[in-house]
RNA sequence: GGGCCGCUAGCUCAGUCCGGUAGAGCAACGCCCUUUUAAGGCGUGGGUCGAAGGUUCGAAUCCUUCGCGGCUCACCA
């Protein structure tokens, strides 16, 4: 064996010298029996004399998690996607030779065993290997067996280690599926049709955020990705299929932090011939759903708050939230210059820029809703009835056109799904573009931007519609006790890792920054 | 962008207040050990202390700037 200390120029070593034993260290294929979670459901209860009846071969591959070496024994830990199981090698099974090549391969190595099954004196199932295989060398050391990897930015940076190493962030990403699996059985359940629509836009639409730019060469086009897919999804509605969702991603060009993530997953929907009490019960049975599916409960603890799902959700209005629960008095609400004293009060300003007075008002108190009404909507709650300049794509309220028919649902302070009655009268949502077309050019980036398509649409006839949109990071969130949006996103957005190509390379930082082509882009 | 905290061996961490030869456990390497399981025993190697400057006889430690990350505030749905 080389002196060499460098433990992954020792595992090269290590590879030469399987390769110069006529080895392939990294074959193409291996045969299993079992699952190593079929074989322990299966005969982890069986008694020892039981299995040793057994005559049918067992053969098992995986990822070799520890390994202790005893004399001329060999006990290890493999691991497969279902589980771990002990195996055991001896020396005079395998013969000198294998045995002395089995007790070289190193823990994070990939093998196939076959054997038969025993149990240890500490009653462990386990397989005592016949036959044993390398199929495939690892070249770096796994992190240390018990304390795991800690290290956040590397949990972040390099995820599969973080899931190879801590088994509930394993855990946090099956529950996130198992939460997509049920909001879509609940969708098709109900009817809904699943659809796809572009991520790449000419006109970011259906939201108030900037977007990422890009540009198509052959068509020599600016295009955004999208910021959301409302519009297409009602364009589909127009044209007949009166039940979509969509499951996909949206892109938004803004500020980091632990609840948002450049690029995040929402389910959003729409129901023809609904409004939004309609939406607010599919909402709610929504929900209930997920949780009972993932959870099997409707009381949860997360973020230290006890929540509890059980309907109806309390509903409540958002003037009355503010004066109910941010302890506003109702006509300090309605006066502008008294809002703006009352909102300084608590280090909150006005937004800059040139709105209409009726805009302006609006977006304060939507500012002071998030400062002191949001963070203490714990129990599930539906926002209701949202000032009509928020929402230039909602309907306003029959019984009250200062209103729009919107909700906004919280749970544990914060936001996780926005519904309304879709604004289905072209003239008026022409109207409502051109207001906001009007507050982009004053230098609003996040207004809404005119898509004369969209109006063309409506003017063929959208029915009355309820339309919906779930943040499933943060429901995953919330489902799986995370602090961070980063905690449920396999790759989170970060800043460029400093030296890493240096590092595999073997170069100086300085040479790396400079080698053109790690930055293909520029 | 502001504030606070972190960055030391492959991993997990001491050492920083109060400057004086860079440590431990696991992992690795060698030897012993044929039912172990954080196996055990004996031995060995392993570090640009995130980077660059500065102060000092002397810096992981003090100062400055920068990088990356976390939390938080601001911004932002």
């Amino acid at each position: 064996m080389s002196e060499t200390s460098d433990l992954h120029e020792q595992r090269k070593a290590k590879l030469e010298e399987l390769r110069a034993a006529g080895i392939n260290p990294y074959p193409s294929r291996y045969e299993v029996s079992h699952t190593i979670g079929a074989l322990t459901t299966k005969y982890a209860n069986l008694p020892g004399e039981e299995l040793q009846h057994l005559r049918e071969p067992f053969t098992i591959a995986g990822r070799l998690m520890a390994k202790r070496l005893m004399g001329k024994t060999l006990f290890g830990h493999l691991r497969d996607r279902t589980g771990s199981l002990q195996v055991y090698a001896r020396h005079d099974t395998l013969g000198g030779d294998l045995f002395q090549r089995v007790r070289r391969f190193d823990v994070g190595d990939f093998l196939g065993c076959a054997g038969t099954l025993f149990k240890t004196r500490t009653g462990e199932l386990t397989l005592a290997v016949e036959r044993i295989e390398l199929l495939s060398k690892t070249l770096r050391p796994l992190p240390e067996k018990w304390h795991g990897l800690r290290d956040v930015e590397t949990r972040y940076r390099q995820r599969y280690l973080d899931l190879l190493m801590n088994p509930e962030v394993r855990e946090v990403f099956v529950k996130r599926a198992a939460i997509i699996r049920a909001m879509r059985e609940f969708m098709l359940a109900r009817d809904f049709l699943e659809v796809e629509t572009p991520m790449l836009q000419p006109i970011a639409g259906g939201a108030a955020a900037k977007p990422f730019v890009t540009h198509h060469n052959a068509l020599n086009r600016r295009l955004f990705l999208r910021i959301a897919p409302e519009l297409d999804l009602k364009r589909l509605v127009v044209g007949g299929l009166e039940r979509v969702f969509e499951i996909n991603r949206c892109f938004r060009n803004e500020g980091l932090s632990t609840e948002h993530n450049p690029e995040f997953t929402t389910l959003e929907s729409y129901m023809a011939y609904a409004d939004y009490a309609d939406v607010m019960q599919l909402t709610e049975e929504l929900l209930c759903h997920v949780a009972e599916q993932v959870l099997g409960a409707l009381q949860f603890g997360s973020q230290g708050s006890n929540l509890d799902l059980t309907p109806p959700w309390r509903r409540i209005t958002f003037e009355d939230a503010l004066v109910e629960i941010g302890g506003f008095a109702r006509d300090v609400l309605r006066d502008p210059a008294r809002l703006e004293a009352a909102a300084a009060a608590h280090a909150i300003v006005k937004e800059r820029g040139a709105f209409e007075a009726a805009t302006a008002h609006a977006k304060l108190l939507a500012k002071v809703f998030e400062a002191c009404v949001e963070p203490r909507l714990i129990q599930p709650t539906f926002v209701i009835d949202y000032p009509i300049a928020l929402c230039p794509l909602a309907k306003a309220s029959a019984a009250n056109p200062e209103v729009a028919e919107r909700f906004e649902l919280f749970i544990n302070g914060r936001e996780l799904a926005n519904a309304y009655s879709e604004l289905n009268d072209p003239l008026e949502q022409r109207r409502r573009f051109v207001e906001q077309a009007r507050q982009r050019s004053a230098g609003d980036e996040e207004a809404h931007a005119m898509d004369h398509d969209f109006v063309r649409a409506l003017e063929y006839g959208l029915p009355p519609a309820g339309g919906l949109g779930i943040g499933i990071d943060r429901l995953v969130m919330l489902l799986t006790d995370s602090a961070s949006i980063r905690d449920v996103i396999f790759f989170p957005q970060l800043k460029e890792e400093p030296r890493l190509g240096a590092e595999l390379r073997g170069e100086s930082a300085e040479a790396a920054w400079s080698n053109s082509d790690e930055h293909p882009h520029v």
